[in-house]
DNA sequence: AATTCCTGTAACCAAAAGGTAACCTTTTAT
DNA sequence: ATAAAAGGTTACCTTTTGGTTACAGGAATT
């Protein structure tokens, strides 16, 4: 995954590196640069996404049009962009977004948010990537598109009442989920009474991806009450 | 262009539709009823865009969970997705994206920005996107043109039905189409619960692309989902 | 008119998944 | 200490699912 992010602040620009860290450990190129070598850029290294920060302004140059590069990258590429910008003028917002971005944040942004963003539009650009939808949460990972999990790395294969089940556990991170809750949400609205079944459920779930089974480390259960994935068990 | 909108407040309702009305004069449709029927609406009219507005409470009826929605509606499609919701929690933004959703604004939006975000999304999701005259991923190469699909770069002669479902899934890539999603894409709006349909589909397509059909490589079916063509499946 | 091709129906089978029930172990209450 | 309750474990059975094959009706082609 190709990440390029071109900004006139290097602060910002350290920031932004160091977020997109935590989800894409391996790949991404920062630039501070002039515009013409951004755009150059651009064209060499054929960035999944690239990330634009429009300075408030710059001292002595002229002030950086937004939309002119935002024209100028469309001539010759259809990487997707999102300009980043301290404006708060809604028709910067707007203009941006018909010439040609994907999105527009305020470099104010909440971190977990950006990546989320980042996220969303890979996913729709490029559904060829098999990483572009996907959570990670330590040792655990989920591709919510090809419904792939991996523990420590290592796919494991769910069935879809075992995937189901991770998902309503994970989404729900931290919080115990009652026996009731979880048979409505993952078998169905028609179940109410077979607490057997979230029983063995959760069983076959441990069997295929805690690391010993028979003490289980990810999802633990909190007497009479249900289950829960706490927020410490995967930092394994 | 079909756009779904489907809010639990009349009026909110009304001032989207009257917003779009601006940009699409023709095509939109509102709704305003239960989660099932809304549900219902997205499969048998196959929108190009969804906008979703979650209440923020309802009296008497357990609080909706949106990101149940969000799970539901990517089970069956792959419509992009505008949240529309009150919460300004960063951590239920956050799940929204990381689930599926293409943005989220609130309601308080300005009917501008919305239009642009809407378009946005629209310009990279539309299928006018995917259908450049040609495509070349590994060994599969299409020619949206002349219908010519080949393998390895051997024709193979696909029927009307096969090449749908091919493009079906190859627009879709790295994401598993659930077999209702294929059913109703190729086969038609018609067709719901014939799911045996799509199980020959895909064993007389496999027999035609796959070099060993009884050991698929490409197309890799997700039991009891769908089918799928992983992003590495073509590299060979 | 004959033939080929495409599509849908039906049936079969093996494998996977899910459910039932029993039994064992740990915890809690009496 | 003992009984009861909850959860873990196992075995077994039923249902579902997907791959496969055969066949027939209808459309398209020759």
């Amino acid at each position: 995954m190709k990440i390029l992010v071109i900004s006139y602040s290097q602060d910002l620009a350290q920031d932004i590196a160091f977020i997109l860290k935590i989800r894409w450990p391996d790949l991404f190129l920062v630039h501070t640069g002039e515009v013409s070598e951004s755009l150059e850029l651009i064209h060499r290294e054929q960035p999944d996404i690239t990330m634009f920060h429009i300075p408030e302004r710059r001292e002595g140059a002229p002030p950086l049009n937004c939309f002119d590069i935002i024209s100028q990258i469309h001539n010759f590429s259809g990487v997707p962009l999102m300009i980043i910008s301290h404006s708060n003028d809604v028709l910067d917002k707007v203009k941006a977004l018909d010439m040609g971005a994907d999105d527009w944040m305020s470099p104010s942004f909440i971190p977990m948010e950006f990546i989320a963003r980042v996220n969303a539009i890979l996913r729709r650009c490029s559904p060829s990537n098999h990483d572009a939808s996907f959570l990670l949460r330590g040792k655990l990972s989920i591709n919510y598109n090809t419904r792939q999990v991996c523990i420590s790395g290592k796919p494991v294969k769910l069935t879809p009442i075992q995937y189901k089940l991770l998902c309503h556990l994970i989404r729900n991170q931290g919080r115990v989920c009652s026996t009731a809750e979880l048979l409505h949400h993952v078998w169905g609205p028609n179940y109410s009474d077979e607490r057997e079944l979230v029983k063995l459920g959760v069983y076959r779930l441990r069997a295929k991806i805690e690391d010993n089974p028979s003490n289980p480390e990810i999802i633990s259960n909190e007497r009479g009450v249900g289950y829960v994935i706490r927020a410490s068990a995967l930092s394994g």
